[in-house]
DNA sequence: GACATATTTGCACAAATAAACAAATATAGG
DNA sequence: CCTATATTTGTTTATTTGTGCAAATATGTC
């Protein structure tokens, strides 16, 4: 676990980086309300196991955010945040370079 | 190979989100010039056939263009074209849900 | 052609990853 | 306490991925 800058931005784009995982977020891009894990996991074809460890990682990415209700978990996106990082990134990519 | 948008931009993220590939792609944003695979190599301690293979996989997936030139490759970024699939992200991350 | 340099490719291997299914856990509601 | 629902965790399997090294290829220079 390096705290390294660069790292954590590999592993941000790394989960995003998988089908299933990014098919998730569009769901949950076009969500006005959290949703649980059951609903969520059929935007893409997976048990809800497996949807329940995409939705781990993203967690743990800061690309979503969990709260408890009741007997379910419900997710929502951490929108500005992670459009502040990809802009972030796009702006360094677009940026001039110094030599 | 589908031609899924979802899927196309999860290979891209997925391209971006490996730490030496990543490095690759920073020590490009610094360079005014087109640079070498032996010189690129360097920033990540990895070996040159390692870098090679990043490099491809950097060009398949648009990251990067490359040109020959004499016995070398050369390789520069296109930062337009991927700036802005960034930022359409993040717009689309950022942006009103609908339901 | 001989040689040097740059890059790619073949191969082997270890590690990471995604997936499915069953079992365990948590919690709401009778 | 019992049951139903939601989620996580353990386990196994198959696949992908990143890496290094040696060999092959490509191309410039002498």
């Amino acid at each position: 676990m390096e705290t390294n800058a660069t790292q954590e931005l590999a592993d941000l784009l790394k989960a995003l980086g998988e089908y299933n995982r990014l098919s998730l977020v569009y769901e949950l891009c076009g969500c006005k309300q959290a949703r649980n894990a059951m609903c969520l996991c059929e935007c893409c074809s997976v048990d809800a196991s497996v949807a329940s460890r995409h939705l781990k990682v993203l967690t743990q990415e800061g690309v979503v955010r969990m709260e408890k209700k009741g007997r379910e978990r419900i997710y929502s996106l951490n929108r500005t945040d992670i459009a502040r990082q990809l802009r972030a990134l796009a702006d360094q990519i677009e940026g001039e370079p110094s030599l």
